[in-house]
DNA sequence: GGCGATTCTGCTCAGATGAGCAGCCGGGCC
DNA sequence: GGCCCGGCTGCTCATCTGAGCAGAATCGCC
């Protein structure tokens, strides 16, 4: 294509986007075939001169999940646009808001939900609608019930979800990260928690996000781990945490003696679900995003657009 | 609209613009009849949630353009598109080489062409091919040929623009602002410099751009004003110049007294021409764009859509 | 300069789309 | 409850558009 042609090409995308003209009119504004001004537009098009958005806070970009089921294996995608977005919290909230979507319209409803707590799982029980499933049980699949700054939180977001599906919450009670290894298997032992665990365990379906490994970590603002702690799992390599377990950007876990302290679910029990739904948003968490999406954590992923280019980059 | 039909809509449009799937097709997934599928996305195109943008540096807005002539009573405008422009040197860029489009494709061609000197008229002399016309001479319409830093940039745009349109160019030799009303007289009165100037007025057709006032304007960079004389014509109400006169936001002159020592063409002879060519790019010269169409100092007008956009805001 | 290969052009035709219209439905008002 | 009105729905039909194709033009190579 010479110059000619591609200025020509973009006279006519103008007069056919902007101006609303038929290809005939245009051909005869430009002294042109109306089939040569077709093909003009389709190049114009195919060049990539043309970008069509859809500008909405509930705008997918389906091209983008096709590709992350493709290439990255995954049973399903959901990918919110970036497109017009004020800023991080937006982003974050549109991710949940899909999430939401994405429970209500899912089939076959789960009879019981495993999920995990934090803030994207919060927000995503605020964007369910009350009635988006009936009987629909939801059960806690790692601990972290009490020492939340905003106490409560976690369990609001189990029962809130629960009570919008008509169902049942199950708490686990029971700290996230315990200080001794003893103290945990005595938990774990408890006829209550160990009964939760192997509801959790049964669970149709999971949903869960995943957490950055740096000082803004849920886990800093709990309490459960200091800035240091946190500085210490980075250097062993450490790229953020799901269900309190700390991973690397191949999906191992880092500490595995602080993994043994850590309450609920394992990450080869999620492995193994055959319907694990990973909710990840925001650009600090590109990196966990790509652990958990490589390691097969989830098969299906909710997530930002800036995310899932980061993804389908490598 | 409900909520529900704008969620579908937005859905429509992912699949149809994103999926290139044909509405019958849509009308399937969504369980939908096809002409429902089309009304919804003729909704979200009306409600602006469909964003079709030009990425091409030669890209113009064309409804910009039209509410241009429409609003602001212009004979003709030229808006350069401002999509995926890199920074302030591309969009002046854009706008020089839409402007000498403009010029080359300007029928009838005009006999004798006015211009003026500077950053964006040297651009457009640039931006000129070679054999752009023919036959179409050139005169200078302000003073200013030798205090510049780099001397002869103002030559050098008349005659390139005169050489590459196979005609001859006609400089003024004189200084754009004198220091004493008398030596200004005295100028005016030299038989060339009258000439030239006649000879100015006689143009068939203006080209000229317009100086933000403030300390980056070309005339201190010349040395024809101080910083302090430039902050003094701002206090008056200056918004900038236009042939090396000062205007207001209304386009009256801000200092008659500097306006009378000003060689070239009045603002009120390029008032009266038929075919005055302003080309005016750049957030810094939104003011004083304004203050050009608002007082009619040109019949057509090239910029880019920031500065368009401001124009038509008021 | 001649010749084959490739690209380009303008066509036919079928599928996709938008305008316009009659019938239907639902809400508001007596 | 009955009636009117406005908006919605699904249709017909005309127009617009893209795929595919045969001939024309152009290019590159000898």
């Amino acid at each position: 294509m010479d110059e000619t042609d591609e200025l020509l090409s973009i006279r006519a995308a103008e007069l056919y986007y902007e101006e609303n003209k038929t290809q005939d009119e245009i051909g005869q504004a430009l002294r042109l075939t109306r089939w040569k001004v077709g093909r003009l537009l389709a190049q114009a098009k195919q060049r990539g001169f043309i970008r069509i958005e859809i500008l909405h806070p509930r705008a997918r970009r389906l091209p983008i999940e096709r590709r992350l089921r493709e290439e990255r294996g995954l049973s399903d995608a959901i990918v919110v646009s970036s497109a017009g977005v004020a800023g991080p919290e937006e982003l974050q909230a549109r991710t949940a808001q899909a999430a939401a979507d994405y429970l209500t319209a899912l089939r076959p409803v789960p009879r019981t939900l495993g999920v995990s707590w934090g803030r994207t799982l919060y927000e995503i029980s605020q964007h369910l609608r009350n009635g988006w499933a009936t009987g629909v049980n939801v059960v806690q699949i790692n601990g972290g019930v009490s020492l939340n700054r905003r106490p409560g939180t976690a369990a609001a977001t189990a029962v809130g979800i629960a009570q919008k599906g008509g169902g049942q919450a199950t708490l686990l009670p029971s700290p996230a990260i315990l200080e001794r290894l003893e103290t945990k298997q005595a938990i774990e032992s408890d006829r209550v928690v160990a009964g939760v665990i192997e509801l959790a365990r049964s669970a149709d379906a999971y949903l869960f996000s995943a957490g950055a490994a740096d000082e803004s970590s849920v886990h800093v603002e709990s309490g459960y781990l200091s800035v240091s702690d946190v500085d210490l799992l980075v250097a062993k390599g450490a790229v953020g945490d799901v269900v309190g377990r700390y991973l690397d950007s191949d999906g191992n876990i880092v500490d595995p003696a602080l993994d043994a302290r850590t309450v609920g679910l394992t990450l080869d029990e999620l492995r193994q679900a055959p319907l694990a739904i990973a909710v990840i948003a925001g650009q600090a968490k590109h990196p966990v995003a790509d652990a958990v999406v490589r390691s097969g954590l989830c098969t299906v992923l909710v997530t930002d657009e800036a995310t899932a280019l980061h993804l389908l980059d490598g």
